[in-house]
DNA sequence: TGTCAACACGAAAACGTTTTCGTAGTGTCC
DNA sequence: GGACACTACGAAAACGTTTTCGTGTTGACA
């Protein structure tokens, strides 16, 4: 097992300090040409490499960014980490990642381990837990230690940070004309509870389509699902006893099982009924029907998110600049879970 | 903003040495009654965390360790990455990850920026590219420093690390058995080239099942799919002019384009042909019909890994201890792709 | 009163860098 | 020959910890 390298063993080796070998390997004019080289051959013949834990101490910035995010194994989140990773690693940054698993305790925790010199600044998708709760003590301690962070997707309005999100409202408001437009008149809205911002926005947008295009409102056509383990059952039973002629799911799960819960009755998609979801998941394209869907473009947003971090982590003087909320597009993608 | 509380603030404020503040915090006997509440107290107050970076460089370890991944949108490897946190965070320790994208040279510069102090040891599931090239000079870089590495999945023979794997030859042998047991006599197989491992071993696995049960073999029911990206098109030209009655892929998305081809050719699954997948992802969970699977406990292998890798780093005496090699047993997923 | 142990604390080194400042040695110029 | 400016390097501080060792004060005891 080798020693690693430190510019101390080479200043012995060489016998020059370790100022000298420092400045000789940053090309500082103060070394003469001589030992310039030969502390530069030295150092690539034994393949030196700078400790990154000393650097960061000494500039007291260690260059990566941290990323919180509720849960990993869901397709959406990797997307936007790809995004992130992508300008991340090309602005010479790396990237952390931690999950929350939704629960507001490892969202603190996480936070704070990460805030203790490991992370210059974070990029955040709350847990679903803290939405509920609405304590963002963490959130605003990390910020008053002068640590930047950009908040994704799950976002807290009363928090004074860069944002990234997409017209949620605007979004679902796209659906749902759209399937006025292919003549849908029956629509119904598989949502979540409203505590959970996505939630609460998807509804609005459906609510809106459908008092713009004067459709009477029937709330029994909505269902709010609270436990997702039992979303399968839960919306198998509020599609049962309904007439629809379409379905707006705020998730692809919710959506395929919309559609699965359709079959079983003996209804065709999209013949009978068609059905749209907010999503970009996988599991869309390769469904049979594939599913028509509005996208999220994760893999936008998590560049945008990690340009915003970074611009403020390289502008000092961006202190007072204010903050930004980047709103992503969504677009309609037509696949062939609604008729034409 | 706050300046961040250091030992040395907290030891001006109070009027002691910046030795005592360090003793007291850690309760050492050393220190008077009096002094140490008081100490605490004030840490308290003003919510001191000590510095990681500070830490991690006096202990000459940062308690992280890297995990290096070809692709994180990819429904397994986040399977294996969740395993890989939560053992970490129980222990301790947290989790880097970067994503080497398949391309050689992402993996070996994410390596060497990660080992320059940033991470104790490695978690590594090597790039397509690096399996190509046969060049594994970072790897036995990283290893000759004295970091532990533990490679999982796509992992190379020839270098000396513990490792976890699921026995590939042996589940591929359990899905085609399985379509012999139902009474399947033509069964195709749908792999990639040999220069992925688990490609070669899957083939393999099927070859043994048909030679145990006397199969003769046809290579004509054999495709390598080469360019991923075209493989939806090369599945279905392979699988237009064949007689089978199964087919075996060696993943979700090569039996998903199978299935689509056989609709097409106006073939029903399960009932004129089965089919059977590697895999742990959702869309066999979902997908119509839902998928037959061998699947991979991707979970279970994160958890694993994390495990040989935590023992290596804890254990000062084990480096003389021989390496391991885990093997994570897979089992049958009975769906509705394969009659009963 | 002098000796010694116990107690409570501080100084300093160390981890591996970068950077500021100081300074020997050399050469130039009048 | 003296003043001065370069040149080329080294010493030391700093980042925030932990830990070893040294030391001043106190009290007990003979």
């Amino acid at each position: 097992m080798k020693k690693r390298l430190t510019l101390k063993l080479i200043a012995k080796e060489l016998d020059v300090s370790v100022s000298t070998v420092s400045k000789a390997l940053r090309d500082s004019a103060e070394i003469s040409e001589d030992t310039r080289q030969k502390i530069k051959a030295f150092a690539k013949l034994y393949n030196y490499k700078p400790n990154n834990i000393a650097l960061s101490l000494k500039n007291r910035k260690s260059k990566t960014i941290g990323v919180i995010i509720p849960e990993i194994v869901h397709h959406y989140f990797t997307t936007v980490i790809s995004g992130i990773e992508k300008v991340a690693n090309e602005k010479g940054y790396h990237v952390i990642i931690c999950t929350s698993n939704n629960s507001f305790d490892k969202e603190v925790i996480n936070m704070e381990i990460l805030a203790n010199g490991s992370t210059d600044g974070f990029i955040l998708s709350v847990a679903k837990e803290t939405q509920q709760k609405r304590d963002y003590h963490h959130l605003t301690e990390v910020i008053e230690q002068g640590m930047p962070l950009v908040m994704f997707d799950r976002v807290i309005e009363e928090i004074n940070c860069d944002k990234v999100i997409i017209d949620d409202t605007l979004g679902a408001k796209k659906a749902v004309q759209h399937l006025i437009n292919i003549g849908c008149k029956n629509i119904g809205l598989i949502s979540t509870i409203d505590y959970v911002s996505v939630g609460k926005l998807r509804t609005q947008g459906y609510l809106e389509a459908l008092s713009e295009n004067n459709i009477e409102l029937n709330e029994s056509l909505i269902l709010k699902v609270d436990d997702f383990d039992q979303s399968e059952i839960e919306i198998s039973k509020f599609l049962s006893d309904k007439a629809m002629d379409a379905v707006f799911a705020v998730n692809e799960h919710f959506a395929i099982y919309a559609i699965k819960a359709f079959k079983e009755q003996g209804l065709d998609v999209p013949k009978d009924v068609s059905v749209i979801a907010f999503t970009d998941g996988e599991l869309s394209k390769r469904f049979i029907p594939s599913l028509t869907t509005i996208n999220q473009h994760g893999e936008e947003m998590g560049a945008q998110a990690a340009r915003l971090l970074i611009r403020k982590l390289e502008n000092d003087e961006s202190e007072d600049e204010p903050f930004e909320t980047i709103i992503i597009e969504t677009g309609l993608v037509e696949r062939n879970s609604t008729k034409r």
